[in-house]
DNA sequence: GACCACGGGATCTATT
DNA sequence: AAATAGATCCCGTGGT
C-alpha cells in the first residue's frame, strides 16, 4: 500500500517537475513567443522594476517587439541600483495591470514578491532572511507599503492591505509555491519555485548552490532538504499533521482518500 | 481591551 | 457557457 502511494507520489512529482521545467524553458508566455524571445535576451528593451508603476521602455528602437496594445506610458521611476548588480534587470515581468494583460498569464503573488526581494526601493518593505533557503521576511513598519504596490500593480479597484496579502499567501501553502514559516512576517519560497524564479532573474545557479544541506536553520525550516528532491523534501516536513503537502502538489484525487496515519 | 499576526470559509473574477 | 484557479473579502482566534 505505501509502497503503490509512494510509486504514485513520485510519478506525480516527475509530471510537476516536468511541467515547470518546461515552463521554465518558455518563461511561462508559452503563447506569445516574441514576449518569451525578448525575456531571454539580455538586451531587452525594457527594464523592470517592481515598483508600482514602472514601465520603462529605453530603446524606442526594437520597442516594436513588446507590442502590448493599449499599455499606457506610465510615469516612470528610476529604480535604485539592485543590490545584486545593476547589469540585470531585477523583476521578469512588465509593469503593466492586470486588467491590461490580456491574452497573457497574470502575475502571480509570489512572483511579484521575488521581484520585490530584489528592488532596492523595497528593502524596507521586504527583505531576505536567508536567501540561500528561499525565506524572506515583511518589515512590519512597511508591509503594507508592499501591499498597496501589490494592489496598484493588479490594477484593483481597491487598496491591497496587507492582511489581504498574506491571505493569498496562506493560499500558496496549499499549492506548495511558498509556505509559513515559524517566525513573524516570515515566509519561504518552495525551492523549485525559487530556483525557477531565480532562473528567470538571473544566470542558473544550481539546485544545490540554492539549498545547501548543512544550511538550512533547522528553526525557520518547514522543509529540510535540496530544492530537487521534491518526496524527501515533504517527506522530511516536520510539521506534516498540519499541512499536507503530498496532497497538495499531486494529483489529488488518489491522496484525498488516503489517511497517512492508517498506512 | 486594543492591536497584531494569522487561519480559513465564502465569494468574486479572470482564464481556459 | 461552464469549470477552474487564483485573488480578495470578511470574520474569528490567539498571543502580547
Amino acid at each position: 500500500m505505501q509502497g503503490s502511494l509512494d510509486n504514485d507520489i513520485n510519478q506525480d512529482f516527475q509530471d510537476a517537475i516536468d511541467v515547470m521545467q518546461r515552463h521554465s524553458e518558455i518563461f511561462y508566455y508559452d503563447t506569445d513567443s516574441k514576449y518569451s524571445d525578448n525575456l531571454r535576451s539580455h538586451d531587452s528593451p525594457v527594464q523592470y522594476s517592481v515598483s508600482c508603476y514602472r514601465y520603462m521602455p529605453h530603446n524606442a528602437g526594437s520597442s516594436a517587439a513588446y507590442d502590448w496594445g493599449e499599455a499606457p506610458s506610465w510615469s516612470h521611476i528610476v529604480p535604485e541600483a539592485s543590490p545584486w548588480g545593476t547589469a540585470e534587470p531585477s523583476v521578469l515581468y512588465p509593469i503593466i495591470p492586470e486588467r491590461l494583460r490580456k491574452g497573457r498569464k497574470k502575475l502571480r503573488l509570489y512572483e511579484y514578491l521575488h521581484e520585490a526581494l530584489h528592488d532596492a526601493s523595497m528593502v524596507d518593505s521586504i527583505q531576505w532572511t536567508d536567501r540561500s533557503t528561499g525565506t524572506f521576511h515583511f518589515i512590519s513598519k512597511n508591509k503594507e507599503k508592499l501591499a498597496e504596490c501589490w494592489g496598484q500593480r493588479k490594477g484593483n479597484r481597491k487598496a491591497m492591505t496587507y492582511q489581504k496579502m498574506a491571505r493569498a499567501l496562506r493560499n500558496y501553502s496549499r499549492t506548495g509555491e511558498i509556505v509559513k514559516v515559524r517566525r513573524k512576517l516570515t515566509y519561504q519560497f518552495n525551492p523549485l519555485i525559487l530556483q525557477r524564479l531565480e532562473t528567470m532573474s538571473t544566470s542558473v545557479p544550481s539546485t544545490q548552490e540554492l539549498i545547501p544541506h548543512h544550511q538550512i536553520p533547522a528553526e525557520q525550516g518547514y522543509y529540510c532538504s535540496s530544492g530537487a528532491d521534491w518526496h524527501n523534501w515533504y517527506a522530511q516536513c516536520p510539521y506534516p499533521a498540519e499541512y499536507d503537502f503530498t496532497s497538495a502538489l499531486t494529483s489529488t484525487e488518489s491522496l484525498k482518500t488516503h489517511n497517512p496515519s492508517q498506512g
